[in-house]
DNA sequence: CTGTTAGCGCATTCAA
DNA sequence: TTGAATGCGCTAACAG
């Protein structure tokens, strides 16, 4: 007899309830998958007693070999910070999908990669979840790269916030209208007046700052001059202090806006250091609108998204696909809407 | 013969492999698992061709079968607010974890629930990981009847930023020294010349907040009264209603202590919204010291909490424990610093 | 250095 | 209504 490396010795296994109820594992498996019209009234009683005194909890490996099927998702996020839950849009993705996918008995694996390369060693290194939502910033180049490392890994796949490369089968994207959003921002600060916009984008790349960039591009036409301004977003200083630069050289715009809101307060903050007024003096738009826009005043005009509904749509949609065989749509698009508030003209 | 419910046809298995390198899966296996010592350099070759011409992983669902280990981690949150990740703390802590876990080989799966109930439903129902680590809110004994119910998992547990009830074996708490820190931010206050202090704290009970509430406690002594203010902390708005009635209603203390940074952030709104100075008037202290915390000014006197480095030591002290079969210490403590800022007098 | 055997927990299939 | 056999993918133990 081979000894087998030890479990726990206080985890059973339906073996041992079988053994326990007297009646074969195949009548208590029926018992756990609620095929009540399989097992007789008594005999069910008597196992889930046995169920109960042993503390008897399905052991998900056995299911999920037998069934091909490990009932967990993945999100997985590259990001240069390796704090990459730090970034509240993409916290706010993750609780949208583990709560919709809880409710399906599914589980959510996170897990976060500074590149492409410390990826391949993680998650590709083992196949351990049915399907795979990616999150992932950086160059385009860069990205569909990486979507197309993990679509060789035969499993569907979810894009959040970018297109799938052409190439790409078996996925789906899904994102916010963030070129909708950015146009009606700047079409709305043109409207009060603006006649030189700033846009202060981060220095590392994220689809939806690009869609968000020509979004603005739109908006503002050829009524005012765009201007473009790359700071390091990771340090919130020094966003701050890049913004100083700009205004103490070049004079003031307009309008500033930020790509996100935390740019757009670090703004806030450098113009009134300056002694600049909000929104006389200068009008100022953040983006996204989460809970933390309120902690700087004037409160920002913004643009609400929906990272939580974009996580929970990723979670249905991916649910769907496992039944179905197929996505039903390649794209998935979520609308999103400006947000008033106090850093605009009336 | 059997048929299986059908595999995805394109996920190789170990089989596959050996039978296109034409060796045994013992082999290949061995490869796989970097035995250099137990295969020919030329049969190594002719396996990592066969293995990359079919694009193999190995899955993990026979590898944990076989060795009773799932590889994987869980993460589970207590928290009324379905968008659990929206808490900074609890984002941070899973950064820690995941990050540290991948290194490791091991994947997070993170799980909010609501409520004890809903927590039974959907992780206990099945055993999917190889340990936990919990973080729970609410009165301390659901807390601890929530604890008792994870213990009977077979699995070791990791209490974040609480106490492990006496009678949970194989359970080892991990927590920042709140208490310390809250009593030497009040002894900041009182040394500065505060001799009445607001304390303001959220409605729904985390049991970081009880500790900080006796630090403040133990740091204000009898040399100032110390006032406790509830709020319903999941709405800033509220926060700052709450916070300016009582400013309306009873005085203005010489100090607002705030349980987190966002409760002090919402203080310095409600004062300067009634033209109260800080810190001249009134000092203000925050907790935890996160990025957010430079988006309001003054800048906030705080405590840097070492969150991340929470979720990175469970991780290891899991991972050890897995390794060891038990816990080396049932208790950790990790220490914590005052943060200088602008809302306290010089 | 390589192959064979056996079995982890579970659910499908077929037999009683 | 219940049971027995089978095999999912993988690896420890042992045999060659």
């Amino acid at each position: 007899m081979h000894t087998v490396t030890g479990r726990p010795p206080s985890m059973p296994s339906l073996k041992d309830v079988a053994e326990r109820a007297k009646v074969s594992v195949m009548t208590v498996s029926n018992v756990i998958n609620g095929r009540h019209e399989r097992v007789g009234e008594e005999t069910r009683i008597r196992i889930l007693d046995a169920i109960e005194a042993l503390g008897y909890r399905p052991q998900r490996r056995g299911r999920s070999l037998r069934l091909q099927r490990e009932f967990a998702i993945a999100l997985t996020i590259i990001h240069p910070d390796r704090r990459f839950l730090d970034d509240p849009y993409i916290t706010q993705v993750a609780a949208g999908m583990s709560n919709a996918l809880a409710q399906l008995g599914y589980a959510l694996v996170i897990n976060g990669a500074q590149e492409l390369s410390s990826l391949e060693a993680t998650i590709v290194r083992s196949a351990s979840v049915d399907a795979m939502a990616v999150f992932a910033s950086g160059p385009a180049s860069t990205r569909a790269k990486a979507y197309r490392s993990l679509a060789r890994l035969h499993h569907p796949l979810i894009i959040l916030q970018d297109a799938a490369p052409r190439d790409v089968a078996d996925a789906c994207s899904i994102l916010q209208d963030d070129a909708t959003g950015a146009r009606d921002l700047a079409r709305l600060l043109v409207a009060k007046g603006a006649r030189s916009v700033l846009f202060v984008v981060p220095r590392h790349a994220w689809p939806a700052i690009e869609r968000r960039r020509k979004g603005v591009e739109a908006g503002v036409g050829r009524t005012a001059p765009l201007e473009l301004l790359v700071c390091d977003e990771a340090d919130f200083e020094a966003v701050k202090a890049t913004i100083a630069r700009r205004l103490d050289e070049g004079g003031c715009p307009d309008a500033i806006m930020g790509a996100n809101d935390q740019i757009a307060i670090a703004a806030l903050q450098a113009l009134g250091a300056r002694g600049l007024r909000v929104p006389s003096d200068v009008m100022v738009t953040g983006f996204n609108a989460f809970a933390f826009r309120n902690f700087s005043s004037p409160l920002l005009v913004s643009v609400s998204s929906p990272a939580y509904a974009l996580g929970d749509t990723a979670a249905r949609e991916l649910m769907l696909r496992l039944d179905q065989g197929r996505f039903n749509r390649p794209r998935i698009l979520l609308p999103v809407d400006v947000v008033p508030g106090e850093s605009v003209r009336a």
